[in-house]
DNA sequence: TCCGACATGAGACTAAGTATCAGTTAGAAT
DNA sequence: ATTCTAACTGATACTTAGTCTCATGTCGGA
């Protein structure tokens, strides 16, 4: 069974309807680049309304077939979901995206609760670098050692 | 020396010119609650120009005056900056919001580093939960736990 | 084959941020 | 104090990303 008809399962068993713009959208994501902006699939996913794609991605996101990766500049691209729990290492040069599932927080969880009284519920986490091929190509003159934008 | 006149130093010393309208984003700023988005300083500094706003809330950014709080719908909050290196917590139902400086990811770092050869550079955490005060005013009937949105 | 809920596309609308540009001003040099 | 100019400003037009509305179309069950 192909992803593409994975997918078209899994909205049926969610009691979603399979609609050729529904069909359309799912073509244009899985022909796309690793990842891709919402307006990427806009312009693949020809014929298929502004709005329309909008809302597939919602439900597309709801139905975990894809998930958010937030650029640093805080624009949303988008990728074909590995399954459960990840996060993404993105290349600063190039953008390039991997997963990893690496993801020990329950101490953090633990510290956290314990010293604020919240209850922890979800995190987030995007970690951000240089990919081999970028380092190798553009050495960089200027580097900048473990920061993030906070 | 207090905080106006602190970061008001920090601006001259770095070749920024210190004027009315970025003395009234300041005092914008400095007088709003913990966690603020741009445009509530824009209401605040009445008779700023928005592009000015937009411009000065950059430049705070870049002087680690300021720094961003990303809320769970990508939306942009701002808070008066810690120092240094820091994470934030987010309530979910309240939008409350608690800096924690507890950050070991230098495991992950090393990990990611061999893995997938990048050069690791930087990251990003947020920690979302409820705090003490929305949990008891509303108990929430359908909890959900330690999930992330990807 | 009928029907209604679900889905769609066009386009108006909103929110958030950027670009342009003529006019103003901080603050350094004299 | 006066002059000078790069830095800064507000108004406003524009862009980008996403939502809302609504009349029309269609999926798929009865
Ligand atoms: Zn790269
Ligand atoms: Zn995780
Ligand atoms: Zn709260
Ligand atoms: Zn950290």
């Amino acid at each position: 069974m192909s992803d593409l008809e994975l997918i078209i399962q899994r909205l049926g068993l969610r009691g979603h309807r399979v609609t050729g713009s529904r069909r359309r959208v799912l073509d244009a994501l899985l022909a796309a680049p690793a990842h891709f902006t919402v307006d990427d699939v806009l312009q693949r996913a020809d014929g298929v309304g502004r709005a329309t794609v909008f809302r597939t991605m919602k439900l597309l996101q709801d139905l975990n077939v894809v998930c958010r990766v937030m650029m640093e500049d805080g624009s949303r691209h988008y990728r074909i979901s590995a399954r459960g729990h990840h996060h993404h290492l993105v290349c600063r040069s190039c953008g390039r995206v991997e997963d990893f599932a690496i993801c020990d927080v329950s101490a953090l969880v633990q510290e956290l609760s314990s010293s604020t009284e919240y209850e922890i519920e979800g995190h987030w986490l995007e970690v951000y670098g240089r990919c081999q091929s970028c380092r190798t190509t553009q050495p960089l003159a200027t580097a900048g050692s473990e920061s993030n934008g906070s």
